[in-house]
DNA sequence: TTTGTAAAGTAAGCCAGCTTATTGTAAGTT
DNA sequence: AACTTACAATAAGCTGGCTTACTTTACAAA
């Protein structure tokens, strides 16, 4: 994926309120904020999601299922990017809410299909009409050509880290 | 609290057909590519820097701390953006190791004084400079203006999130 | 058929983030 | 001075990431 063409805008009108304004780390600030980011909207989201019982990481596991229909973990794992044991957790804690189920596979007796229950459904709504107005709440202010373009950033960024991620690290020779 | 009855129905008739295809949740990719990219920028730092003995978060604390010379914990655990038993722990491990240390507050007995011992300086350096080689893997084949630019968005929706943060969430009537 | 390797899931254990509750001290009010 | 409130640090306990190691099963090769 390209990265889109885009003209350099002058984005930065932006924050003003940064607490610190010192020279910050100057090895790279943008590592750091992409984790900031990231915990950010994990806390945002899991405060405003907390009353309706589940966690943005469960919500996602469950989204993901409602397409995915029948699957086993290994497959789950994949598709979300995260390890088994990982997701092994996160099964055993909606299986406990109810709300997902997991079901021997019939042609493989090391696997298990995972699959949601109906209960799930309604509260799979919520969520998604949560996520949105988080969303919103995120971009207010972007432009979409910019949402657009951070977006193809992104992308780009994750490629490269997935091939370091492959090559076994290059260690101290 | 039912949410819905439970009829023991066949699971996969919950979702008779994904609704709308709507691939890719449609509802916001970006939020969970920002998620992705920091797991995974935590994980490729992880392990190259796993020989040296310690990981990103506990290195991100030392380099703070390189800047801020003597500071309390709070101090510190603001300038990081992370809760104080957050910090607490992280500082245990340190000091466990030997690269930091605790020391009495003259000034005030509730609070403790943080600062960094000489072993620690040589690791810092290393640290440093694996950073550097990560980030560079990381940017390949972005341009300074789209770096820049990426920047800049994210402090700009790092910004809307501080201010999501500071509100009492609405919560639902 | 037996054997050996690979894969699916889990157990165990670590790190890092959070919240809530406790303890001890500071500091402001009465 | 006594009281009350505010704040620094920690304890306890949860989620969610990871790795490594183990069990059971599948499958391919000898």
């Amino acid at each position: 994926m390209k990265i889109v063409e885009y003209k350099e805008t002058p984005v930065n009108a932006v924050n003003p309120k940064t607490p610190a304004p010192d020279r910050q780390t100057q090895i790279d600030p943008v590592g750091y904020l992409i984790g900031d980011v990231s915990r950010m909207i994990r806390t945002v989201y899991d405060r405003r999601v907390e009353p309706l019982g589940l966690t943005r990481a469960q919500w996602r596991v469950m989204t993901r299922l409602n397409r995915l229909e029948n699957c086993t973990q290994t497959e789950l794992a994949t598709d979300l990017e995260i390890e088994k044991p990982t997701l092994g957790k996160l099964i055993e804690r909606l299986e406990a809410k109810g709300w997902v189920e997991r079901r021997p596979d019939a042609k493989d007796a090391r696997s298990k299909i995972v699959c949601l229950t109906p209960v799930a459904q309604p509260v799979l709504q919520e969520m998604h009409s949560e996520a949105e107005q988080v969303v919103a709440g995120i971009f207010a202010g972007v432009s979409a050509e910019d949402a657009a373009h951070l977006h193809g950033m992104l992308d780009h960024i994750k490629g490269n880290l997935a091939a370091m991620l492959e090559e076994p690290q290059p260690v101290e020779a």
